[in-house]
RNA sequence: GCACCCUUAGCUCAGUUGGUAGAGCACACCCUUCACACGGGUGGGGUCAUAGGUUCGAGUCCUAUAGGGUGCACCA
């Protein structure tokens, strides 16, 4: 009567893995190929945030895969065509840095390897990491449609987005310019802004004579080429001078003729309310410079060493001169003072950590100002929702102070960028199909092709209309815009907003219509992880411990929308061990209820029970409607075992030995019908141990052979 | 500088629209009685950071203070 698998306790290992396969054989996946009892028409549709595929998956991407798992469950059994579409990510940068260090392991740099070779054997490993990572993703218990699952760098993708960049240039919101770029000397590539983080540094602040004037500065090495001498229009200390004023003074490297300019931009509190400018290698510098038509000088070179212009330096890298310089100054008599604990916030690479060193270079930049615009007016018109409050502030606070976006990447791990660039008057232009002929449109003189490829953000802000199909692809006509887009918080700028902006830009219509973004996984002492302080949870070794059910409550339970979680393998265990519980609720009902009858009526006790569970039900179904996965999986726990398991079954058992035949047969009704209900409630969460218990359940409960489409317990 | 968040049981955290505080782990004692020892039972432990305010009523709303944390942009 009981299958023998009920005397054991419950083996996640060896049930998940054929689950699985049972689920995916049956192509329910696939939104088209749902059961007929579809009761809604409308599309539910998440694009799955595509895990870069340079390594494994963490307990970040277990997090994600949960959350989308459960709203997919959730509407596919309410009836939805619910599609999950999947996908890898090229993820450029990133993986070319990981790439690098394997590099480096193996006594080898990119920098001696042909640009084309690299390529081939990053795309080899990225190849091989997406199908490992894919597997991950089926253990996970994705319910995703692998037939619609596309790489980032899948033809139809950079056709899309070539196609942008190309609208981008006709609507005059993209320009190549010199403009000063974040740049890191190790990875030998520009960066966005969101690509450099700060780090707070104490260093020594020094104070140098500059003919009659005392300068400050952190960063005397770029001071080699300084000739011209700012302070503020309004500041009475140095009324005396006149903008324009030449002044003959003693510097590091001999005489020199400084020119005195006035700008508002100089701090009069900073410092000395004085300073020299170095336009090359610093955006105020720059912009200063800008305003004054002055000519802009390189002082350090591309891997950090200074050029000729510093004379007896010149060779040396940054740092090491540093010291030496000071030293010549001192020794010059133009040291005045050195201020030890200057405490200032330095750029510095988000990967290396090395300083950014700020140079000129020619780039392809993006005016972000009309795109933010227009997303800022779609999320206060309500067409994009975005969980939580507090990220919808934040959201608009970066909006509304954005600066326009560096695309290029002197990486070859990319999408090339469609441009071709003029080796005589330096111009570059936008060239998808060759139609310019290798012939300058402006000069006339020959054309070669961008070695640059697209910051990947650039890309993947185009991921929900690039997967389904943008332009005229039926998938796109049906699913866009797309229902919920669930991911990382700390990519909130990186790519939601960038989504939402080229989205509405390219399609006229927002990518989503809610946003749910979730925290950072810590370890259980609340530190992030990382693989050098060794405290690393790998999801899949854990589902390998205690089942993926076990795992997935352990990630749900009391991790609210937006907030960062701490992750501790002792919370997974206590829900393995739920997961025997409601195995062994299984084997009691399985062994006392041999036959039930469904329409047998209820005890006026049997009927308050049952209206029990149907309010659960209806509890449950709009914490999941208002994206509440975390008090719902909290009171279907609360509810199988201090409710059903301790009352419902212990209260049973006398009822089974003296009861009249009727509160028997009301019994078992309630008892089978309460437990299937609680069973589809609880599929969304744990997916596994629900379907295992599902399909050895008496006929009468079920419509249909999986759990996986069964009908939600209330449909509205 | 601009913006934002957090402070609830020993630890890590929930608490959805305001209505006499919950989970996991940890702790104490008891129980192998026929669904389950991946179990059951009993129990200890919180003036919900502090001070005001709104309210019939506040962990939940408002103001201030203290401590902790985050994002963005910057000073040469």
């Amino acid at each position: 009567m009981v299958p023998e698998k009920f005397l054991k306790p419950y083996d996640p290992a060896a049930t998940e893995p054929s689950l699985y396969t049972q689920w995916e054989q049956s192509g329910f996946f696939n939104p088209d190929k749902l059961p007929d009892q579809i009761e809604r028409t409308e599309p539910f549709t998440i694009i799955m945030p595509p895990p870069n595929a340079n390594g494994s998956l963490h307990a970040g991407h277990a997090l994600f895969v949960t959350l989308q798992d459960i709203m997919i469950r959730f509407a596919r059994m309410r009836g939805n065509k619910a599609l999950w579409l999947p996908g890898a990510d090229h993820a450029g940068f990133e993986t070319q840095v990981v790439y690098e260090k394997k590099l480096e392991k193996e006594g080898r740099s990119r920098f001696e390897m042909e640009p084309r070779q690299l390529y081939n054997e990053i795309l080899e490993f990225t190849l091989a990491n997406k199908s490992f990572m894919e597997g991950q993703l089926r253990q996970l218990g994705a319910s995703c449609d692998w037939s619609r699952e596309l790489f980032t760098l899948d033809e139809r993708v950079i056709k899309t987005v070539y196609g942008t960049f190309k609208k981008l240039g006709e609507d005059g919101l993209l320009y190549r310019g010199k403009r000063i770029v974040n740049w890191c000397p190790k990875h030998q590539t520009s960066l966005s802004n969101l690509e450099t983080i700060y780090q707070t540094r104490t260093e020594p602040f020094y104070y140098f004579q500059y003919g009659p004037f005392v300068i400050g500065t952190s960063r005397p090495e770029t001071k080699f080429g300084d000739k011209y001498v700012v302070m503020h229009p309004d500041d009475e200390r140095y009324a005396q001078y006149s903008e324009g004023q030449k002044i003959d003074l003693e510097w590091i490297n001999g005489p020199i003729t400084a020119t005195v300019l006035k700008d508002e931009a100089i701090d009069m509190s900073f410092g000395t309310g004085v300073m020299t400018i170095t336009p090359w290698h610093d955006a105020t510098d720059f912009e200063i410079a800008k305003r004054h038509t002055l000519d802009y000088e390189q002082i350090i070179d591309w891997r950090g060493k200074l050029l000729p212009v510093a004379g007896e330096f010149a060779g040396m890298n940054i740092k090491e001169a540093r010291p030496k310089m000071v030293e010549k100054l001192k020794e010059k008599g133009l040291l005045v003072k050195i201020d030890e604990k200057y405490t200032h916030e330095v750029p510095v690479c988000y990967k290396c950590e090395r300083e950014i060193e700020p140079q000129i270079k020619a780039q392809w930049f993006v005016t972000m100002e009309p795109l933010a615009k227009k997303a800022l007016a779609a999320v206060d018109a309500g067409d994009v929702r975005i969980l939580t409050e507090n990220h919808n502030k934040i959201f608009h606070n970066w909006l509304e102070n954005i600066q326009d976006w560096n695309i290029s990447r002197q990486i070859v791990w990319g999408i090339p960028i469609p441009a071709k660039l003029c080796s005589k008057c330096d111009g570059g232009f936008v060239d998808i199909d060759d139609t310019m002929h290798g012939v300058c449109p402006k000069c006339g003189g020959k054309l070669v092709q961008d070695p640059d490829t697209f910051d990947t953000w650039f890309s993947s802000g185009q991921w929900p209309f690039a997967t389904l199909g943008y332009p005229d692809s039926p998938d796109f006509k049906e699913f866009y815009p797309t229902s919920v887009m669930e991911t990382a918080a700390d990519i909130l700028f990186f790519w939601v907003a960038r989504m939402i902006m080229l989205g509405l830009y390219r399609t006229g219509d927002v990518p989503f219509r809610n946003v749910y973004l979730h925290g950072i996984v810590r370890d259980a002492k609340g530190r992030k992880m990382s693989k050098s302080k060794g405290n690393v949870i790998s999801p899949l070794e854990v589902s390998n411990e205690y089942g993926t059910d076990a795992l997935r409550m352990g990630l749900i339970v009391g991790n609210t929308a937006g907030t960062d979680m701490n992750l501790d393998p002792r919370k997974i265990g206590a829900y393995k061990k739920f997961a025997n519980k409601i195995w062994n609720i299984a084997r009691f009902l399985l062994e006392n209820i041999d036959e039930i009858d469904i329409t047998a009526p209820f005890t006026a006790t049997d009927s308050e029970r049952r209206a029990q569970m149907q309010a659960i039900a209806q509890d449950v179904t709009d914490d999941l409607e208002n994206y509440r996965p975390y008090l719902a999986a909290e009171k279907l726990y609360h509810y199988l075992w201090d409710v059903f398991a301790s009352d419902l079954l212990e209260e049973s058992k006398p009822i089974f030995k003296t009861g009249t035949p009727e509160e028997v047969a009301s019994r078992k009704r309630l008892l089978m019908q309460n437990f299937a209900d609680s069973l589809k409630l609880l599929h969304p969460f744990m997916p596994f141990v629900t379907e295992e218990i599902w399909q050895s359940l008496p006929a009468v409960l079920r419509t249909q052979d999986m759990l996986m489409v069964e009908r939600w317990p209330i449909v509205k």
